[in-house]
DNA sequence: ATAAAAACTGACTGAGCACTCAGTTTAACT
DNA sequence: AGTTAAACTGAGTGCTCAGTCAGTTTTTAT
């Protein structure tokens, strides 16, 4: 593993674990045993370093959905969307880092005056919330959901509820595994024929 | 109104806005007029300012919600659901910015070594999923609500999936007032007898 | 072996920042 | 009017930090 690579993992780490403005270059350096001068030797800017993170969990989130997709096949449109929910949950576990970056304020408000950062984080939430969509589609298609709702939007819906989940525990205020029961509950019953 | 409180009102826009971190007291001195000494004569450091910030929101939150029960009646559980997430989504646009303040992940942070940040925090989760879990109870007493949902447990996940739009807003990714539909919808469908 | 390019280094710089403090102004009370 | 306390001031202090740069080491190509 080369130097950049060791740098842009122990960035991650810290700027999910602390925040961007409260970590400074010199706590990169002294975790990675890479001067300093050598951290922007790879990335131009800090802010250089935060959107080649971002664009590197962009890509594996792409890439993670598009493998799940090819890879399972599912005999409803409603165990489908149970699936997703379940690895939406087991993604945010095992990437739990770039999720908590993704919970973070900092690159909203980069995004403001940065149209990487905003395509980006566009490009992220689109993948997640087309993943919703689908099963919703699927299950219309094969009457396991109900026709009258929109797709899209209750996509955005679900999305936002299992998110919540995740922020509860990020956050440390509950334990999202004593929920998981009534939040796929309250999926069905939301989608049900 | 004395300086007390043009400091602390200031702060708490600066604070929503650009964050903690990112907002200088020379900043919200020069915001108010108010000397940067003025600022530490009345709030010992800035955290302590942040605290007073979170306090009077605590208090606030908890006052609103306190005069919205005694106020309102209603004819019925799932009424009462209904109302409450337009009423929350009502608050999180008239207290808009401190609502963006406890969607910033600074106050976890705190929270996980300062005791008080942690109460405050606390008081206002419980404050605001309780007011769920109340029209909850009340649906399943005149059954509005299907007694098979636990009160407490489907409380926080209709929160969440309020609050997701409510973020969704915050960060500027989709307007919430388009999925407010979609949202009614889908609280009545979890929760229907 | 030699040259050229790429990777790496860390002392240094200048700006920004939270907080202090010695002093001034204002308010309250007698 | 005189005294005391509270409110307020802003220049100063010491520290942290992102970013630079002149130089060194390593890798690659010939």
């Amino acid at each position: 593993m080369n130097k950049k690579q060791i740098i842009l993992n122990a960035a991650t780490d810290l700027f999910s674990q602390k925040g961007f403005n409260e970590t400074p270059i010199s706590e990169i350096s002294k975790l990675t045993g890479a001067a300093e001068g050598t951290i922007f030797y790879h990335f131009k800017t800090k802010e250089g370093l935060f959107l080649a993170i971002l664009r590197d969990f962009k890509d594996s989130i792409v890439a993670e959905f598009q493998r799940y997709i090819e890879e399972k096949k599912f005999d409803s449109g409603i165990r489908m969307m149970e699936d997703v929910v379940s690895f939406y949950l087991y993604l945010s576990g095992s990437m739990e880092d770039r999720f908590l970056l993704l919970h973070r304020h900092y690159a909203y408000d980069l995004s403001t005056n940065n149209v990487q950062c905003r395509e980006y984080l566009e490009a992220i939430y689109d993948c997640l919330i087309d993943i919703f969509e689908k099963a919703i589609l699927l299950g219309q298609e094969d009457g396991s959901i109900d026709k009258g709702v929109h797709p899209r939007k209750t996509a955005m819906i679900i999305f936002g509820m299992v998110d919540a989940l995740v922020r509860f525990n990020t956050f440390k205020l509950y334990d999202a595994g004593a929920l998981y029961d009534e939040l796929i509950n309250s999926c069905r019953r939301i989608l049900k024929a």
